[in-house]
RNA sequence: GGGCCCGUAGAUCAGCCUGGAAGAUCGCCUGCUUUGCAAGCAGGAGGCCUCGGGUUCAAAUCCCGACGGGUCCA
């Protein structure tokens, strides 16, 4: 690498390589310098002196640059959704090559287009703290991108003809290209790597064109940043162009904020009534964005330092300014910055389909809310993030038509999880005034506040002082939050074993009526065998494995379970086991697979329906096919009410009855999405390079190994059981279908005709009978609550009693009574002062000894009883003015005069 | 995927640690006071203490499980 990237474009446009005096890298550049361009060694040059001839909004840059390149032979995709549901290492897509890994960068699966161009809208929440702050961080982005893949057969493009299109294209946007400079810094990420470019200007880090073709090897000959890399299949020219730095260096405004939504800015501004603080601070935020630019502070944790730094800077710039004076003025501005961009970042990932939850991707989206919430808090506008959204969704209506279709769905919500925050708030502020009430707010009550109410310690701390009470936020907060979630544990992955044979060939799929095959033994290993090729399905994608048996020279065995290990299937048996080379007769159970496979299609069925019935963002969020009941988690935000889940009990029974053949095929995975687009993908992130297609047509795709009925007809009849929120936002719906779905309805039939037998009326009556006996055993117990009270008092009058010093010693044997009776009676005597209880019932063979005193006596009633049961053999204790306890009920009466005796 | 917190009257919560009469505040009802309202005073109704097991003489309270909610982290 010591050559660096020497090009023949570098050579020929007169680049030469240089090394910063600074930071010691090197770099290649028109003129000589002695500084790289990037940050830290120099700051921003554009602010107020725009780097391009011509200011570009959104549309403007993004359209220049794809004609740029379709200009140049590439073929424009279209943009991914930010919800990264083809994988399974992200939640969110964070780079667009992200669109295309692992499937495509692996070489496992051919990219839409070679070359190709686009502007794939990402979201990062990594550096969420620095948003609004450093002037040029956000949450949401667009990464346009031209991509050439290259492998063995054909390279369309390497390293020198992307540096030459990357310089063509700023250049004919009129950057003036002796600005440009290309520094050299290896890329490593996602397990892969390689040699890249940074393309800076003005101090501005415009691009970056990283060439791809290293993937992380323990073994491998190559050394980057410390990691060891190998050549992989594919090289790849993974390239990212910042479209909102493109639109902020052609403006040159003071935060990239103002370049990239000038009108949602300044909407905001008037709305929070800062238009005059933003006017006149203008120059102070430039500063600041000039010098948060380069400086590498982390902001969640030393942000006082870096206003300190700053401030130092401004002062020794002619400013004079206090540190109240200068948070005063930037802090506002800096929310609203970040309130802009928060509100776009929602904008997409809920149009993209995601519902707000506390786990996954719904947590991400959860977050970032909150956050906005309270920074509309704030800066005094609490209620303007519908607005804020709505106003993105309009603006950005021409290039996403997509959003402003999904615009109630996302404003929905918006309002849900606002209401929902605000709810939380409100918890938390009554919890902060119980807990400053019971005893103050100290560090742990703190970090329990945040972790089980949700209440960051500014939220904390401003409720503790509407109650009066200031408290002390301390430093390191979250690191206090991470120790307490530390031991975590992590579940480790076995490594899957490979059997050494050729994969078994699937003849379910070719026909997957038939059950009965012929086949021969290729593999054994204790009970399991496998077989040059199968019918029975092994278990996988939610659906349990078939079950049957297998013929051999007269011999039978059971098939009790069937496995895929690898690409093998291996059958597990019940009896005797053929030896290898062996030809086999299999059956499958076929009561159980059309069992399996009637839940399968109607798992679709019911998926397609929720779909249509709730809305586009319902996806799959796991599913389980059994033989007598199946069920489907999907996500959505409210609980499913009886009415809606009748609405989708109906339409998948429609569905059923309108027939709709159900096709299976393969596809190449470019083929099929290009065909079905990633809603196929309601299963998670596909595992193989083919992807078999099960379609109903018009009604539902999926990308499905699993095993389906030939039409909806046959699956005959499905019947929801129950549905349940296994998480927020995500509801499991669990249903019968065929046989099964007319036995779960039999089952609750009888169920109700029980009730209703019980209640002595038809099934009709049964709930107004059930709600009037309800009523009437309420009614009574507290009628016999309220005679208990009069029979004891009554009781109490006839209960005799005799002097015993001072004492007025109350003593009965009651017989068959009850226990609360029997306790008020006790509580009616000793609420007189001087008098003692011994009161002794009894329920069939089991007695029972109350023994109470008024409480001026000082006589310990526990122990007495105590020691009065122990030598019948009885149990029991209490306080010192009640204790009670229990014996075989003929000996209550020596019980009681082991009490008496026990007091004089 | 992994934690943590919570479930008691219509609402908000106390009681649970340390087992032994199920409470407070607001709201509701009745009466008094008032031209009326608000307020005040007096009285009252309203609880399967989420459910199911277990331990115990005894469970709102301790243990296990289920259900329902909240919340943090990845």
């Amino acid at each position: 690498m010591s050559e660096g990237i020497t090009l023949k474009f570098f050579q020929e446009s007169g680049f030469i390589r240089q090394t910063c005096s600074k930071c010691k890298c090197h770099f290649w550049s028109l003129v000589e310098s002695e500084l790289c361009g990037d940050a830290p060694c120099v700051e921003y040059s554009f602010i107020g002196k725009p780097l391009f001839p011509k200011p570009m909004n959104l549309d403007e840059a993004r359209e220049a640059f794809l004609r740029f390149f379709e200009k140049n032979k590439h073929t424009r995709v279209d943009r991914a959704s930010v919800v990264a549901r083809w994988r399974n290492d992200i939640y969110l897509s964070i780079a667009s090559i992200a669109v295309f890994q692992p499937h495509v960068t692996s070489g496992s699966s051919n990219p839409p287009a070679n070359p190709l161009t686009i502007s794939q809208p990402c979201i990062r929440l990594n550096d969420l703290e620095s948003v609004g702050r450093s002037g040029r961080h956000l949450t949401t982005f667009e990464m346009m991108a031209h991509h050439a893949f290259n492998d063995d057969e054909k390279t369309y493009y390497w390293q020198n003809d992307t540096v030459r299109f990357c310089h063509e294209f700023y250049t004919e946007l009129g950057l003036d290209g002796s600005k440009i400079t290309y520094k050299e810094n290896p890329w490593v990420g996602g397990g892969n790597g390689g040699e890249a470019l940074e393309v800076l200007a003005g101090g501005l880090e415009l691009a970056t064109l990283v060439f791809m073709d290293l993937e992380e090897d323990p073994e491998g000959e190559i050394e980057l940043k410390g990691i060891k890399f190998k050549r992989m299949p594919r090289s790849i020219v993974d390239t990212g162009y910042g479209l909102e730095r493109l639109v902020w260096a052609s403006q040159g405004t003071s935060t990239i904020y103002e370049s990239v939504f000038p009108d949602a800015v300044s909407f905001l501004t008037k709305e929070a009534n800062l238009v005059e603080k933003l006017k006149s601070s203008g120059a102070l935020i430039s500063e600041n964005a000039k010098l948060c630019g380069v400086l590498s502070v982390d902001y969640g944790s030393d942000l006082t330092k870096l206003r300190n730094m700053v401030l130092k800077r401004l002062n020794s710039q002619g400013y004079d300014l206090s540190l109240p004076e200068f948070i005063s003025t930037i802090e506002p501005l800096e929310k609203l910055f970040a309130i802009v961009d928060h509100s776009r970042a929602l904008a997409f990932m809920f149009g993209d389909g995601i519902v707000p939850s506390n786990v996954k991707a719904g947590y991400l989206a959860r977050m970032v809310l909150r956050r906005t919430v309270l920074l509309s808090k704030d800066i005094n506008v609490p209620n303007i993030l519908p607005k804020m959204v709505k106003h993105h969704i309009d603006n950005f209506s021409e290039t996403y038509p997509e959003l402003k279709q999904n615009e109630s769905h996302i404003l929905d919500m918006v309002n849900l999880e606002i209401e929902r925050f605000t709810q939380t708030l409100e918890r938390g502020r009554r919890a902060v005034k119980r807990a400053i009430d019971s005893g103050g707010i100290d560090k742990k009550k703190l970090l329990e506040l945040y972790d089980s109410q949700g209440l960051p310690p500014s939220v904390v701390s401003e409720f503790s002082e509407e109650q009066g009470h200031s408290i002390e936020v301390p430093d390191g907060f979250l690191a206090m939050v991470a120790d307490r979630h530390e031991g975590a544990s992590k579940s480790k992955k076995e490594p899957q074993k490979i059997i050494p044979i050729a994969p078994t060939k699937l003849s379910f799929y070719q026909d997957m009526e038939k059950r009965k095959f012929s086949a021969k033994v290729i593999y054994c290993e204790k009970s399991k065998v496998a077989f040059d090729m199968t019918l029975f399905y092994p278990e996988g994608g939610g659906q349990l494995g078939d079950v049957g048996s297998i013929r051999w020279n007269g011999i039978k065995s059971k098939v009790i379970d069937v496995q895929k290990i690898g690409d093998v299937v291996l059958h597990q048996l019940e009896g005797q086991v053929p030896s290898e080379g062996t030809e086999i007769v299999g059956l499958v159970d076929d009561d159980r697979r059309s069992s399996l496979s009637r839940h399968h299609t109607a798992t679709h069925l019911i998926g397609a329906a929720c779909r249509e019935i709730l809305g586009s963002h319902v996806w799959q969020a796991g599913a389980s096919k059994s033989t007598d009941r199946a069920r489907l988690d999907i996500t959505h935000h409210r609980r499913l009410t009886r009415e809606v889940v009748e609405l989708i009990e109906s339409r998948v029974n429609s569905l059923i009855l309108e027939d709709y053949k159900v096709h299976t095929e393969f596809y190449s995975r470019e083929e099929a999405d290009l065909k079905y687009g990633n809603s196929l993908y309601q299963g998670g992130a596909p595992k193989y390079k083919e992807v078999r297609v099960v379609e109903i047509p018009r009604i539902d795709a999926q990308a499905c190994a699993g095993t389906h009925v030939s039409s909806t007809l046959k699956v005959e009849a499905v019947k929801v059981l129950r549905t349940e929120r296994i998480q927020d936002g995500v509801e499991r719906i669990e249903f019968s279908a065929g046989p099964a779905a007319i036995e779960a309805a039999q089952r609750e039939r009888a169920l109700l005709e029980k009730t209703a037998k019980e209640l002595g009326v038809s099934i009709e009556q049964a709930p107004d009978a059930a709600h009037k006996f309800v009523k009437e055993w309420k009614d009574l117990r507290s009628k016999v609550s309220s005679l208990e009270k009069e029979l004891a008092s009554f009781k109490s009058s006839k209960v005799e009693f005799e002097k015993l010093g001072n004492i007025n010693f109350y003593m009965d044997n009651l017989g068959e009574a009850d226990m609360g009776e029997v306790q008020k009676l006790t509580r009616k005597i000793t609420s007189t002062d001087g008098n003692l209880a011994a009161i002794g019932f009894s329920k069939g063979t089991k007695g029972s000894i109350i023994l109470a005193s008024s409480n001026s006596l000082g006589i310990d009633c526990g122990s007495i009883l105590k020691e009065a049961l122990s030598s019948v053999g009885g149990s029991g204790g209490g306080k010192a003015s009640y204790a009670q306890g229990a014996c075989n009920s003929e000996k209550i009466s020596s019980v009681l005069s082991n009490i008496k005796d026990l007091i004089v």
